[in-house]
DNA sequence: TGACATCTACGACAAATATCGTATATATTT
DNA sequence: AAATATATACGATATTTGTCGTAGATGTCA
């Protein structure tokens, strides 16, 4: 049976507290608050709801460290953004991936480096899946 | 000043139901409504209702036709792609065009043929900037 | 030890989404 | 013209998300 990944698929509001875990993990909610503040504006309390809910659905896990508690996310930021990934790819490019790659490149803030780089990695994987 | 572009931003069962209709617009709610009944299970009058939300929200356009209407996309599929993509890539991939195109290209479903292809297209992209 | 700071738990609430039922209007057909 | 079929409009509801306020528990420090 296929891999049915349940309960990967944090919202933006939770994928913002997942960005700054996988950075400096393990973190209070008061610190990653402190984060989050440098991007928007909303109360402590919020963060620590959403913490708990995504704790709650097993996005996160959390030790008791004195009065308060230290969170890290369960699952690392590959395997998320993988998930994400084959969800909008499903989604929005009808699962073509070459369709996506072209329209991510096709505008204009992609540089020639960022082309060269990504031809680069191309080439590599061409020749690990030859063998 | 910048393009605003308000209001492209569809949520999923809206996006099911542009992917539609840019294939064979313009269409009535029946017509999208039989095609959508082949990916999943809801009524008419849900499907009818999502679309009437789009056209107040200026994401669909639609024209009477005898007591019906036929509808049609106001955005073009490119456009809510980059829009879409853009907001992708900021929130999921912290605005790196490369780590998103690696974690594509990755994976294992991807083809060796699929490789050559988005690889010419990178250097047909490479020619013209470089002009 | 007692006051103060700070953390967690919990409930409330608004907005957005997806869903459908029912009522009304409009064609079509006999 | 009446009956039937079908489209639209509109309201109701359940769920999810993001947002806080407040109350109660737990450390810390003078």
């Amino acid at each position: 049976m296929a891999n049915t990944y349940k309960g990967i698929e944090p919202t933006s509001a939770e994928l913002e507290i997942l960005t700054i875990l996988w950075e400096k993990q393990p973190l209070s909610v008061r610190e990653v608050h402190e984060q989050l503040r440098m991007k928007k504006d909303s109360g402590y309390t919020t963060t620590l709801k959403i913490m708990q809910n995504m704790t709650a659905k097993g996005l996160l896990e959390r030790e008791r460290v004195g009065k308060s508690h230290i969170y890290k996310a369960v699952y690392e930021k590959e395997t998320t953004r993988q998930t994400l990934l084959d969800r909008f790819l499903d989604s929005a490019f009808a699962g073509s991936a070459s369709s996506l790659v072209m329209q991510l490149l096709g505008n204009t803030k992609t540089s020639v480096k960022d082309l060269e780089e990504i031809k680069k990695a191309i080439e590599q994987l061409e020749r690990n899946k030859k063998v």
